[in-house]
DNA sequence: GGGGGAAGGACCA
DNA sequence: TTCCTGGTCCTTCCCCC
């Protein structure tokens, strides 16, 4: 701490070029006073107290090692050591190259006034980078603008256009890649390039090369041995400069590492008219800190043995090795560790203190260690938008721009043709708390739709958890990660049919299902996550089974454990599997009972998944072993049944089917479909749903939109969440549901859906509130079923990405077809 | 005990 | 009056096998 009371990781961080002998104390001072008492310093304040207690448990953990634990990872570490000193790889020339203050100096060559001038580039709340004028009063990047104006008064702060860097960087860009084609940019001002092999081809160039500046035109000139040397106005260095014939100016460049770098910063001036600082060094590690040594305008070569390398290394400050930051600086000064010398001699114990990724990381920092391959055309890992504002407490907002941001995701997704599986909440409150949450689903996703979906959930679930105090945000983000390598693009339902049959099964198929239960394969309600977060769900041990959350009012209690959700995968798979035959089998397995079911024809085995279904989801598997093994027998009873009972039995096994299939999606979001309300038993589909677990539910996840029925403007099933299915009726606008439905629709819709008691009602043509189509038909059997089958898709679609043929006509497909056949609609790759 | 997901945080430009 | 954005990697915790 600099004085008392003073927050270490508020005070200047003057770690920078320019900034060096400034009066750190008077500026802390003001810095200090401009942010004290604010929520952002009581957020700091928080953040260095956990950092102080991580140092404490450090200092304790420190003061119970043994020497015998010491030496023991001393002779670890001398092993390491040497294993490491044997690989150490000089031969490479690795450059570093920053763009001198990039934004600032953009701007300034673009408006010569702001030359002289203090200036910075950004806004009052944020500052992306500064001039050299303006750090000598403190000012730098990352640093409020507000407090940056009490610093220097006189300050110009430039609005960012990152239009302008972008272009300029491509620019610089070109420049790199007659040096390194392969060069590996940081970020716009940024780049590391291994110029290895242009060294070698430069050896065989004439002794120096030169390039004239006349008409501001660069010019590669030939050999201009023989005239005699002045010096270049503005050169980075004193290097010889010289007059071509024409009597214009020529730089001329040796052949050596250092005269390649000259000339790439030469050139990259002439075509931007701004500067840059350059490191060369043996690995990235070292040439970023060489970049770092002459700025700006500068370079900074470090020989490739390996006695300068460990000389260069002795008193650099830890502080400037890249990775390591204010905390790990603090962590490492507790133990008395300031510079990479002292970091060397330290090993041992910070092998014992620290992370094995950690101590690994601090050795090679000590012994001068680096990457000395340049990693190109890695894959991205997440994609991301936030956004930052004033205080937004306010539902209707929040969702709205929610939305917005996965609108945005949505587009920078297509952009790189991406989808990911993981979507990634982020809050931070006006407290400057921040939090994430993050949902994995079954299959990769996209589209606005899709993302918001997820988002919405998980904003959904913290909203409830404040609940009744509103959810008071300063920023918002969402992220995509995960994303779907070439297997994963490939369509489920192949997996699927490769998963039924036995043979596949034990194969090493890399198939989104397997016997083996997968963990992101569970669509997992958000609100179940965390049960600590939702505190009107009662948490229960089971036993060895894990936790079951048992909602703790509304409907019947439904307890959920990681045994239900491993169940719900295999009925929800099983309700999206209808096969189509597939040739050189002969038995497939039931992805409910996994056992193998003697037959290849398919609607035996249909019938089989049915069966077992409606064991499991009824919670009275009425299966014993030995029936399930009979797999077909018991389906061969049953169409000689049928054939007695002229088809009705058939008639009512689809009715069936319909009830389980609603009763299975539901059950496995927390959901229960009530068949003994009354008046309101029945719906659009025949049924009356309502809500039994207080939990957030990702309805979308299992492909069910929560549109609700008759209290809803919006029209549909009437989704009630935590109520008592006969208080329906009384729902309003005000509702939460309904509110939510609005506002995820976009408004009310016109109510074209019947009145759950009028089913023999003879009305206009009716609307179906999955697809939003118009039915010509006002036969309600009829419509029940085409609601299904828009259910059955959308289920369907969401879990393996299959496109419905026909919505409309629901016909039989041809039977040499091959696809997945669910409930009559035929589903295509 | 290891693998993997979620959440949070360090660090970078 | 006001403290960003977008990315990667690491650590810790917890669940599950």
């Amino acid at each position: 701490m600099c004085e008392e009371g003073f927050l270490s990781r508020m005070a200047l961080n003057d770690n920078k070029a320019g900034m060096e002998g400034l009066n750190r104390d008077k500026i802390n001072k003001i810095i200090m006073e401009s942010s004290k008492g604010s929520r952002f310093y009581e957020n700091e304040l928080k953040k260095e107290q956990q950092v102080n207690q991580r140092i404490e448990r450090m200092m304790l953990q420190k003061a119970h090692i043994t020497e015998q634990q010491l030496s023991k990872a001393q002779a670890q570490v001398e092993k390491m050591t040497s294993d490491l000193e044997r690989g150490r790889d000089l031969s490479r020339v690795i450059v570093h190259v920053d763009m001198d203050a990039f934004y600032a100096a953009v701007e300034t060559r673009d408006c010569p006034d702001l030359m002289d001038k203090p200036m910075a580039v950004g806004s009052m709340s944020m500052l992306s980078t500064s001039n050299y004028h303006a750090r000598k009063f403190g000012v730098r990047a990352a640093m409020p603008g507000f407090i940056a104006k009490k610093l220097c008064p006189n300050l110009v702060i430039v609005p960012t256009n990152f239009d302008k860097y972008r272009a300029v960087s491509a620019e610089v860009r070109e420049v790199f890649a007659d040096y390194d084609p392969h060069f590996l940019p940081m970020s716009l001002d940024e780049a590391y390039l291994d110029i290895s092999d242009h060294l070698e081809q430069r050896r065989g160039w004439p002794e120096r090369r030169g390039y004239s500046s006349e008409h501001g035109d660069l010019q590669e000139t030939v050999e201009v041995e023989g005239l005699s040397p002045v010096l270049f106005e503005n050169s980075p260095s004193s290097s010889p400069c010289l007059q071509d014939a024409a009597g214009g100016e020529v730089e001329v460049f040796g052949t050596c590492a250092e005269e390649a770098v000259r000339e790439m910063r030469f050139r990259i001036e002439q075509k931007t008219s701004l500067t840059a600082s350059a490191g060369i060094a043996p690995n990235m590690m070292l040439a970023k800190v060489c970049s770092d040594k002459n700025k700006p305008n500068g370079q900074y070569k470090l020989s490739s043995n390996r006695q300068a390398v460990i000389d260069f290394i002795q008193d650099l400050p830890v502080r400037k090795v890249s990775g390591i930051g204010k905390v790990t600086e603090k962590m490492l000064g507790a133990l008395g560790i300031t510079s990479c010398s002292h970091l060397g001699q330290e090993m041992a114990l910070l092998a014992l203190l620290f992370s094995e990724t950690s101590w690994h990381h601090f050795l090679h920092i000590s012994m001068g260690l680096g990457s000395t391959h340049i990693e190109r055309d890695g894959e991205r890992k997440s994609m991301s938008t936030e956004r930052t504002f004033g205080e937004m407490s306010a539902l209707k907002e929040q969702f709205s721009l929610c939305r917005e941001l996965c609108q945005d995701l949505a587009q920078d997704l297509q952009k790189e043709a991406l989808k990911g599986k993981t979507v990634t909440l982020k809050l931070k409150n006006v407290n400057f708390e921040v939090k994430t949450r993050a949902w994995t689903l079954p299959c990769a996703v996209a589209t606005t739709e899709e993302l918001f979906a997820v988002a919405k959930d998980l904003l959904k679930t913290e909203i409830d958890n404040v609940s009744p105090q509103p959810l008071r945000l300063r920023l918002m983000g969402v992220r995509v990660s995960s994303f779907a390598s070439a297997d994963d693009k490939k369509p489920l339902q192949k997996s699927i049919v490769g998963f039924l049959h036995k043979k596949q099964t034990n194969s090493s198929s890399t198939s989104q299902i397997s016997h083996k239960p997968v963990k992101e394969h569970l669509p997992k309600p958000p609100g179940l996550t965390q049960p600590s977060a939702c505190p009107s769900l009662v948490q229960q041990r089971q036993g060895q089974e894990g936790h079951a959350w048992v909602p703790s009012r509304g409907g019947v209690e439904v307890g959920r454990t990681g045994e239900d959700q491993q169940s719900f995968l295999q009925r929800a798979h099983a309700q999206s599997l209808r096969l189509q035959p597939e040739s050189g089998t002969d038995s497939l397995t039931c992805p409910v009972c996994f056992r193998e079911v003697n037959t290849t024809e398919l609607t035996v085995f249909n019938r089989h998944i049915d069966q077992c279904l409606s064991g499991v989801t009824m919670g009275q598997n009425n299966h014993t072993d030995t029936e399930l093994e009979r797999g077909p027998s018991v389906c061969e009873e049953e169409e000689e049944e049928d054939e007695k009972t002229g088809g009705k039995r058939e008639e009512g096994a689809m009715e069936k089917g319909r009830e389980l299939l609603s009763r299975c999606m539901l059950d496995s979001v927390g959901l229960q479909l009530d068949s003994s309300a009354g008046d309101h038993t029945e719906s659009t589909t025949g049924l009356l749903l309502y809500e039994t677990s207080t939990a957030n539910i990702p309805l979308s996840a299992v492909g069910l939109n929560p549109v609700c029925l008759n209290t809803c403007p919006n029209g549909g099933v009437s989704i009630h969440r935590g109520t008592d299915p006969n208080t329906l009726k009384g729902s309003s606008q005000s509702d939460p549901h309904v509110r939510d439905c609005l506002l995820s629709t976009g408004g009310p819709r016109p109510m074209t859906t019947p009145k759950p008691e009028s089913r023999d009602h003879r009305g206009p043509a009716l609307t179906c509130p999955v697809c939003q189509e118009t039915q010509d038909t006002n036969d309600l059997t009829l419509f029940n079923l085409h609601v299904d089958l828009c259910l059955n898709q959308e289920v369907l679609h969401e879990l393996g990405g299959l496109a419905p043929v026909d919505r409309t006509t629901h016909t039989a497909p041809p039977a040499a077809h091959k696809g997945l056949c669910f409930r009559d609609v035929l589903f295509t790759e």
